[in-house]
DNA sequence: TGACCTACCTAATGATCTTAGGTACAGTCC
DNA sequence: GGACTGTACCTAAGATCATTAGGTAGGTCA
């Protein structure tokens, strides 16, 4: 019996695989397994158990989402930022529909899973800094903007918008009513 | 042996109660039909599984909330409404965790998946209406309202919000901003 | 009273997660 | 180069779950 040599990562990385290909509910133990070419018992060896892999999923996904944030509003300012974390957040979403799930059910607990929110946050801090934005301000502007970039991907996710129509211009509108609104803040 | 006299409402009502007290993950049947005193397999004359289990959940939340916004929203008009409908929202996420958690994964292809998501979305139509918003300008303001009430509630519930201080003054803003959108469209 | 309908049951299967305990491959020390 | 040690992986076994097949008995209507 050869040693596949896996270690967290590479567990978590194809269990992100998985996610985003099949859905979130696809991960099982059993699938991951067999997709590593191993017997379930042995991912315990690299992780402490499904709940502990949906958390380090979460994790993994919130960290790159915040990456993908980061790069997209390298070099921009004020309406010009925001709308290029906007798609970036989008985006993610889209292609990343698994990973991006898991990370909206982390558990928030551990060290982990709390540096990796954090990290999404402070690049809309960032954002709202060329606004003029600062303090207490910023934490009710950062929470508008999660909430309206958030549940406008999950339910254009889950299909909430009965008609797919126009889909881009309802963002493109989101996106402006966010801009007036910390205009005016 | 004597009958309990189940039927489907009654399956579906004390999943929610379930939903809303242990958590959507705890409507398992194995459980359902311990608080029903009444056998797993039992549970299939009256449901068709665990996936119809969870459509029905999520059609019920949804009629539900359907009509706490309506109520909330009559007699209103303008940012009155508005407020109204969102405070109410707000409330029946907070109130019922469970159920709108399994509102939010609705499957949407039957009648009554579509019956019952639509019926929210016409009461945000209504409001829009006292704004002087109709046609497919409606459609985008209706989206853009669902996914920033959706959103915020969700984080809140998930507690994406790493301080909790000060979320009333955070959605007062997040209306406030809707509001000033809406004027504006 | 007898016949039917069906709510509920027991029995059994298969998927899943999880723990306990064994085996053999890799690198380290002499 | 050969024994020692750590650990990646294994088999075996259990518990919990959803689900199907087929039987039993309680309520209802003729």
């Amino acid at each position: 019996m050869p040693r596949v040599g896996l270690d967290p990562d590479a567990v978590v990385d194809a269990a992100a695989r998985i996610a985003d290909t099949d859905g979130l509910e696809a991960v099982t133990l059993a699938r991951l397994a067999a997709d590593l070419g191993v017997r379930p018992p042995s991912l315990y060896v690299h992780v402490s158990g499904l709940a502990d892999l949906h958390a380090r999923l979460g994790a993994r996904g919130a960290r790159e989402l915040a990456d993908e944030l980061q790069l997209s509003a390298a070099g921009r300012a004020g309406r010009e930022a925001l709308d290029a974390i906007g798609y970036a957040y989008r985006d993610y979403a889209t292609e990343h529909p698994g990973s991006y799930e898991a990370l909206q059910r982390l558990p928030g607990s551990s060290d982990a899973d709390l540096s990796a929110a954090t990290a999404v946050v402070d690049v809309v801090l960032a954002v709202l800094r060329g606004y003029g934005i600062e303090g207490g301000e910023a934490i009710h502007a950062t929470r508008i903007i999660r909430s309206a970039f958030h549940g406008f991907v999950t339910l254009e996710r889950v299909g909430g918008f009965a008609i797919p129509l126009e889909l881009d211009e309802t963002f493109a509108r989101l996106l402006a009513t966010l801009d007036q609104g910390l205009r005016t803040a």
